[in-house]
DNA sequence: TATGAATGAGCTTTCATTCAT
DNA sequence: GATGAATGAAAGCTCATTCAT
């Protein structure tokens, strides 16, 4: 079929098969990404990840125990581009309250809305929270607890210098988070049949947020 | 073994069998229910909720066509009730602007902590969104499009009246409800592991929200 | 292939499916042993003890948990004809001693000797004896130990009167199976490629052994 | 990483897997002893016998043709050092028949039980007779028909010289092994997890043995 | 010599589904 | 209506074997 394609794009039966040693794993990984995005965790078969990856079932099992870890593995190493992004938004936060504050929904909102893995990680987690609860511990520590605290820090150092009101909202940070999550949802559920105007609820939390936390007068 | 019991005492054979006959379909969607909470779709076995029933997997294919339309049915029915207390929450609900968004975010928050199969439901939703897409449409369209639609025209009346902000708020009903539903992930995604305290989170979301939404001064 | 034979013989697809439930069980064990016969344990796919029953992989775990289970229920259920033997023999076995050790040895011959299933169970039992240990000690109580129990005790009566000779082999009944075991084991080994009188070897064990235990004048 | 350490601690890289060179097929085949006693020829993995052995798969492939060959060569390799025992007792044998046929039992026990290859390699062949016949044919040309030869040809001669009786059982040489055999082959059924009195027992065989070739009177 | 990544056929086991009763 | 034996198409996983390095 590919036969006569340039040399670059073909992978013959077994020429290059040496040559790419140390990228296999995260090949499969990402291949498996995408199938266990597309059928769920127990109607993915491990066949189809091997052939998206271009390799046959036992190379997969060459390097990974079995299904359970490939999953984990998976989910581990596509999130590590979602931490590099979180941990630059940190540094870089504004000092101004109100400001981080719009930041940081835009921050999140991009995060889950550009960026596929971390996207779909998160149904991925919600879906097999039951089979996998270390896995979301894990991911909770590293990636929401650091923000967490964060905000709730940033908060109340505001709420100290009169910037804001001392609402019982500044315990919950993951309050402010909620309208991108229900977005993303909203997102995964609908996946497309329904039309989200994701830049107009996010400028509608804002507001509601903002006014909610400024000081009344 | 049994079969010359007197009738009364005995559950074994025929008499029985015969007699439950109108109930059967519901306890398999009760069982069933119970197994796709506990394994996912794709994991459960339709023996294992035949066995919850107490009938044989033959049964099940008697009553419906086959797993999915098990599933779909499951849903179906077992959020009927769902749908009563919605109905009469809508019908009861307060004049008051305020009120009734504190109101409802009372309601809202009690259907989903208070009675587990909405809660689960949600989950599975979430889960099969991809392999049940009509399901989840017309999960939406009877069970939160209503509820949206009152409180669409309830804030623009109240925006109306002077009572509350024009805030870009109003248009997105579903953004008032995404604490709950932020709340709810957590739930699903710890099940239990991390408290969460669920009525101080309430408070926090209703005092942003109203606050949030009180005209300025 | 079969279509045109008459209806006996013919098993075509679904026709009596139904109809041997009943003897699907033993059938299956019956040609496990074959397949086990011929393989050993781990060598044996159950895809050809399947075909050899006439039914699909299916079926058998329908009827049994896994291969363990065939195997150790095979050798159970095919033991149960030995046991009838075995029983059968105790009850009526000669009074005189001498006369008793030649049946014995005998008896224990044509046990091995003439019934495939107890030859090959043993061979099956030697092989296995480290994956089903539990197998093995059940099936030595059963089988072994009471013929051991009734020589002991036999032997024991037979010196005590004076009729042989008080040898210290009197204590250890399976000294005089052990020809007969020995020439088994020649049987395993060389299966019909080295001819073995097996009479002419029986007639020399009786000889050794009944000259041997009788008493010295 | 220890690569820069002083060649002599190390045993690291290159040069000590070239010095090992004569060794590695020994060591293998010890190996492979250890797994096939501990699973059996077919559920023995080849890759084990490589981590046993400190190699890799595919080491074992350069030095072997297959997992056949390693069994075959694993048995003709281990077996040297009982022939060089059998022989060593066949040239210093007593010329005493009675003393002969005592010592022959003893060495023949010793062989067995006090030589753990001995013992397994016979389970083995026992196990395995139908995989490998020409092994087996083998292996009893080389190490049992010899001294089968001498014990025939020293009995016969003893009964010619009136030293013990013209039983039948001196064609049949097995015979005066089978109490051995049998013992074995208890060791291999309950490895263990019976206590059997060897040495009793073996007085016991010699004693019925001895005393039915004696001449009577 | 030795390695170890890769293969692919094949194994045990599972399970939705069917159907004679 | 209900049963349960039977099917058969996978699915997860294993492992002897190969081969570029």
């Amino acid at each position: 079929m590919a036969k006569f394609e340039n040399a670059e794009g073909s992978s013959s039966n077994r020429a290059d098969r040496i040559r790419r040693k140390p990228e296999r794993p995260m090949e499969i990984l990402t291949a498996a990404f995408e199938e266990f995005v597309r059928c769920g965790y127990a109607a993915t078969r491990l066949e189809d990840v091997a052939i998206r990856a271009g390799v046959t079932k036992g190379t997969i099992y060459f390097h990974f125990e079995n299904k359970e870890k490939v999953f984990v593995q998976m989910v581990r190493e596509l999130s590590k581009p979602v931490w590099q992004k979180t941990d630059e938004f940190l540094r870089q936060r504004p000092d101004d309250v109100v400001e981080f504050l719009s930041s940081y929904l835009d921050f999140a909102h991009g995060l889950l809305f550009e960026d596929r893995h971390a996207r779909e990680i998160l149904r991925l987690l919600i879906s097999e929270a039951t089979r996998f609860p270390e896995l979301v511990d894990e991911h909770f520590a590293q990636f929401v607890e650091p923000i967490f605290e964060h905000l709730r820090k940033g908060l109340g150092e505001a709420a100290e210098a009169g910037k804001i009101r001392r609402s019982p909202a500044l315990d919950f940070p993951d309050l402010l988070l909620s309208p991108v999550l229900a977005l993303n949802i909203a997102m995964l559920l609908f996946s497309g049949r329904k039309p989200i105007d994701a830049k107009r609820h996010l400028d509608a939390a804002k507001d509601v947020f903002l006014m909610g936390l400024l000081p009344r007068d």
